[in-house]
DNA sequence: GTCTATAAAGGGATAGAC
DNA sequence: GTCTATCCCTTTATAGAC
């Protein structure tokens, strides 16, 4: 993710060193421990919450030496923030593109079937932002005011047009989209007690799919509207 | 909670403080000191964690200086044990009382009302158990490993009995168990994103109200049933 | 039972040698 | 760009005066 594609601006600027053929792009050990950086810093901080993390613990993730970690990033914060950037965009792209002329029962499949999927591919981010929200949403929370508050409000507006035009039963638009983030969620952020409850040491791939097909049957259901697929 | 009666036992071995005639019984000092602990930890680390927790924080929130918490609770872990004693017993009463012959509607309906109630009422409870989970439930696993479980499987097996005599949908109880949880749950731990979207300072009486009557609504719906209050 | 003092360890962040 | 040494602060926990 964030990856920059083949050709580097960085190519252009850079001296190479000493007149060497050198095989590095310059910038480019920097992109790549900068990258892990932040996935240690999302297992870390998914695990303790902001406070609870130690940078000593990301670097030891990260497998570099504890002031290589603040080189890169100036504080705890900066790299507490840099996460959110990627989790932030990725979370946004879901069900964004829907219009009142869509089926309903089609779109919300989708939909719960796409979060679903992120829990799957990934957990960490999800607890991460789990953490963020419990913890009072210090960070978050102008962006929760903003930018989530108006994605919502778009959301809502297109299900209670296909409510108003008859296509699918009369429930609270919001407290919609509510269950299908809490619901699909559970399955990342709760990882632990499903697999204790269910005797398992790790999840199956049929396991997501279970739960993506159970909460499309019910919730569906729920806003009288029968599952497309399958 | 884990108030005891009237009648407290300290009073049979307690020497009245010099002969004068004191109004507190041995031990009652104790008491409330030990519960003002209590619910302080519980902010604390719903707040910030296990680890992000402070004893200095604990004992300001409690009014006390940090050397009394820990004369009281010998280390910062008996505090975090000490917490889910109160939780769990609470969390295992609901939804426990229930056979094959009672009304599979009515007794889902019971179900989520009471989970979305104690949303409301202990959301501090609700969002500590939530971070020890997301956490990898350090504490907790062996208590999800044996009670969890055993509590689902037999709510499970009575859902299922539900099914097989078709008085409802075939949907998965185990999953359907994990919806019920996650959905009401998240009233509680999400509270700062719901507020944040819906645009309120605080929650209202009537929006648990309102939020109860939409998950039983859709649920039961989803499960093929019709709920049966208003 | 209460509180001050303090030991011992760990935390974030910076300076500066390489 | 990398890494060691170090400063300074906070944290847990205990000792011991009151």
């Amino acid at each position: 993710m964030s990856l920059q594609p083949e050709a580097n601006i960085n190519e252009i600027g850079g001296a190479p060193e000493k007149g060497r053929a050198r095989r590095y792009r310059p910038g480019r050990i920097r992109e790549k421990n900068r990258e892990r950086i932040i996935a240690a810093a999302e297992e870390a901080f998914a695990h303790h919450g902001f406070r609870g993390a130690t940078i000593q613990n990301i670097a030891e993730r990260a497998g570099l030496p504890k002031s290589n970690v603040l080189y890169y990033f100036s504080n705890k914060q900066r790299i507490y923030s840099a996460l959110f950037d990627d989790i932030m965009s990725r979370w946004n792209a879901v069900f964004s593109e829907i219009s009142p002329d869509d089926d309903p029962a089609e779109a919300l499949e989708t939909f719960i079937r796409t979060k679903v999927e992120m829990s799957r591919q990934h957990p960490m981010a999800s607890r991460l932002f789990a953490q963020e929200i419990i913890q009072g949403a210090p960070f978050l929370k102008d962006h929760l005011r903003t930018n989530v508050r108006e994605w919502v409000r778009g959301r809502a507006k297109v299900i209670q047009q296909w409510i108003d035009d008859g296509r699918m039963a009369p429930v609270d638009p919001v407290q919609l989209i509510f269950l299908i983030w809490s619901s699909t969620q559970h399955y990342a952020d709760f990882q632990v007690q499903i697999l204790m409850v269910e005797n398992k040491a790790e999840y199956e791939e049929q396991d997501f799919e279970h739960a993506a097909n159970f909460l499309t049957d019910v919730i569906l259901r729920g806003c009288g509207l029968e599952p497309k697929t399958r």
